[in-house]
DNA sequence: ATCGATGCAAAGCGTTTGCAGGGGT
DNA sequence: ACCCCTGCAAACGCTTTGCATCGAT
């Protein structure tokens, strides 16, 4: 790792915890299965944001027969159960995000990659920055469920350094 | 229009400043067409952020022959000359905005559209949040350009009522 | 035993590209 | 006159879907 460093994921889940990964499945209505359990743990060790080829090429080692739909759906229940966060791409593949708390991003423009900010996430940070806006958009029945920040800029990435 | 009054557009240009994009165009290595002017003048008409398809659309009904490609490839050199901006889309298409300036943006989760807030762009507005996280950066070398910021939530448009 | 999940292949959608002819400089 | 741009169609990358079988409950 290189400069990275500042960008620590939490601490690894402990075990057992993954009785809270199957209970949140199901209360979405979806399985537990092994390809989803594995598709989660990868995204929860990997650093940064990988895209689901990504996913699938980590995954497969460990379950060799894991197929790319199955890859995509198994993402799609994660997110669906809040496990897991989708970020859109700007211009690449989707990236997914094992943590299901909001939090904001780095993005880099030249390899697309996405990488957490040690930036709590602050539900009021609209209210605070601009108070009558909100209240104007309430009145005006705008329903606000969340906000999105993230910085863009350059950094150079193992993988793709310049 | 209905409860988006209070996003109003900036008033069109004037007469003549089209050669201020003539310029911006070939500045950037690109020349002035009829049919990129086109696209440029519906994206500033436009209320909201359009989809390449419809652009498309509704360029057509003033240049008829006009084809999906040329206006992919249009959107393309007005984005490169900063005549334009391109917003990535959540799950849906990428959508486009005739305005160059940064700001902020309103996002429906449940069609996709995308507003502009009537909150002003603040380049400062990170170094104010957390000036230490941005020094932190810049020491490791990440050069950052700018930020993007989001609201989103669910309103009612005028074509995918609920 | 049931019914959702898997793996495979094929289709889908949004976008890009190759190319012959047309248009801007 | 040059070379970029256009329009068309075909290809592309990423993602989703249909379906027979498998596996979780």
């Amino acid at each position: 790792m290189n400069n990275m460093s500042m960008f620590h994921r939490e601490p690894a889940r402990l075990r057992g915890e993954d009785a809270d990964d199957r209970r949140a499945l199901e209360e979405a209505g979806w399985r537990y299965t092994r390809q989803r359990a594995a598709v989660l743990a990868y995204l929860r060790t990997a650093c940064g944001h990988p895209t689901a080829e990504q996913v699938f090429a980590a995954v497969r080692q460990r379950l060799p027969n894991i197929s790319l739909a199955t890859v995509y759906k198994a993402l799609e229940a994660l997110v669906d159960a809040r496990l897991a966060n989708r970020i859109a791409g700007d211009h690449g593949p989707t990236r997914y995000d094992g943590r299901s708390e909001p939090h904001y991003h780095l993005r880099c423009q030249h390899s697309g990659e996405v990488l957490d900010l040690p930036l709590p996430y602050d539900p009021t940070l609209l209210d605070k920055l601009n108070p009558q806006l909100m209240e104007m958009l309430r009145q005006q029945g705008f329903e606000i469920m969340e906000h999105r920040l993230e910085l863009v800029g350059r950094f150079v990435c193992p993988d793709k350094p310049y």
